[in-house]
RNA sequence: GGCGCUUUGGCCGAGCAGUUAGGCAGAGGUCUGCAAAACCUCGUAGAUGGGUGCAACUCCCAUAGGUGCCUCCA
């Protein structure tokens, strides 16, 4: 299997440590409600780690939850996003982290992901984070300003590998003003000093002062802990590169002298309305608005998938409703498993085809071809015959590899089955009228009804 | 202001230097008690201007739009 790596800018093979494939990815900021824009990229790690299983690899996949330390700026003057949550609500920052940790959760239920092995958060590991920043103070890397302990990233050779930073050309293009004593502008925070006159919700005592870890060692201390000091893949967001995992590496990096991660994946953004997400322009969508617009997480799912994870991708109501349309005609394709019909022609032409979608998503997760590969499956299914058995095995295939639920819905119940049958005895005897008005009785309890090839076939609307 | 990325038909969205992506919407048709479904056909895309090649949507340059980071909201 083989991934985009931002590191090489290039396609590279997934490579196990262990015989496992490990995964790290760089999960929420619990202080609001995640946004589509942030489920899209979790979705993309999903299909990720459902790939992964479905080509045969055995999986270790750890998503941090951040509750600490995540500043409303990327530079190390901003506010701790978390405790501004929580004075927005009048909450403590652990009450705000909770919240959101326990919303975040459920969401991942919702969205019927795969199994994550881990959700740590960084505050249950804080004494793993205070030891690296002493490695890496042992080592030279780091130095002490008023208001924390920084590192000096003119102590590493490569820094900025991964976004192919310029350095001389962001000093010169920057607009910003350096803190004064900050060595370098690229220096970041590992931990951060609580204000002199007053108390943070969450605080900690460090060998250096009581304070809080910066936003970006809670990443590097976490999946080495839990994953080792080299991984196979770490994910996230493409704005995730030039200052969260470039400054992940360089501390990694420094204090292992090991590579931190064999393969680098991204995921673009998605824009709304051909617009960059963002609250001041009204276009920040939540699953709740999916779902108050009478649209499926699975539509949702189907959006996300329908275009690769490198490329920007475009989410607008119009869209998100098309891919409704084509998961209710999957939905009433997956009907088709109760309805006992038989063909063994499809049941070779089912193996075939799902075998070839495992090898296309293997192939740097092309989930559109996929998604081109389902739909001509789908035509062979009226072209050989029906075969109920065939579709309740595929769609449980389907699920497996893309998170969606075909394979969870439900045979209709006696009286619906009795309905139909006293529909078919009314057609045998020409009895339209009879045979209309069932139908129409039938699809009051959603059941729609179409006669094709001398059966009623019915699916759930 | 600096440094990047991107631009495919009404909409979404792949692959590929020369052979159909696929889907959604739309038009016409076949079938059918009706309806629906299914199937067939169709519009014949590649921001703009140059360049390289026997050949470019696919490579290179420029311009324009979008977008990202440096600079709050992913």
């Amino acid at each position: 299997m083989q991934l985009h790596d931002t590191l090489t800018n290039a396609l590279q093979d997934v490579q196990p440590i262990n015989k496992v494939v490990t995964i790290y990815s760089c999960g929420p900021t619990v202080y609001d409600y995640p946004h589509i824009g942030n489920w899209y990229s979790f979705v993309r790690w999903d299909i990720l780690n459902r790939a992964l299983l479905q080509n045969g690899f055995k999986t270790n996949w750890v998503m941090n939850i951040t509750d600490v330390g995540h500043l409303v700026s990327d530079e190390d003057d901003g506010q701790d996003k978390l405790e501004k949550g929580a004075k927005r609500e009048g909450k403590t920052a652990w009450d705000v982290a909770e919240y959101y940790t326990d919303y975040f959760t459920k969401g991942l239920e919702r969205l019927n992901f795969s199994k994550i092995t881990m959700l740590p958060k960084a505050t249950d590991n804080i004494p793993e984070q205070i030891e690296l920043v002493k490695i890496l103070e042992s080592k030279g890397h780091t130095y002490v300003i008023d208001d924390g302990v920084y590192f000096d990233t003119s102590t590493i050779e490569d820094y900025g590998k991964l976004a192919q930073l310029d350095l001389k050309k962001l000093r010169a293009g920057a607009r910003v003003e350096l803190n004064p004593q900050k060595k370098n502008l690229t220096d970041f925070a590992l931990w951060k000093f609580s204000p002199r006159d007053e108390k943070r919700d969450m605080e900690w005592p460090s060998p250096w002062g009581t304070g809080f870890p910066g936003w970006h060692i809670e990443c590097s201390a976490m999946s080495m802990k839990f994953l080792g000091e080299t991984i196979s893949i770490h994910a996230g967001g493409i704005d995730h590169i030039p200052v969260h995992h470039t400054n992940e590496i360089a501390q990694s990096e420094s204090a292992t002298n090991k590579p931190f991660a064999k393969i680098w994946v991204h995921s673009n953004f998605i824009l709304v309305d051909g617009k960059k997400m963002s609250k001041s322009i009204g276009n920040f969508y939540t699953l709740e608005d999916i779902e108050e617009k009478g649209y499926t997480l699975d539509a949702f799912r189907l959006l996300v998938l329908s275009s690769k994870y490198h490329t920007e991708a475009q989410f607008s109501w119009e869209v998100l409703g098309s891919f409704q349309i084509v998961l209710n005609k999957l939905n009433a394709w997956s009907d088709l498993q109760f309805q006992g019909l038989e063909s063994s022609e499809l049941v070779t032409s089912y193996k075939d085809s799902i075998s070839s979608i495992k090898k296309e998503i293997a192939n740097n997760l092309n989930t559109p071809r996929v998604l081109g590969l389902i739909n001509g499956m789908l035509n062979k299914t009226t072209e050989l015959g029906i075969d109920s058995n065939a579709i309740k095995d595929a769609a449980i295939q389907i699920d497996a590899l893309l998170g969606l639920t075909l394979s969870l819905r439900k045979d209709i119940n006696k009286a619906q089955k009795v309905k139909l049958a006293n529909r078919k005895k009314a057609r045998a005897l020409n009895n339209w009228a009879e045979s209309d008005a069932i139908r129409d009785d039938l699809l009051k309890e959603h059941i729609e009804i179409k006669d094709v090839l001398g059966n009623q076939i019915w699916n759930r609307n």
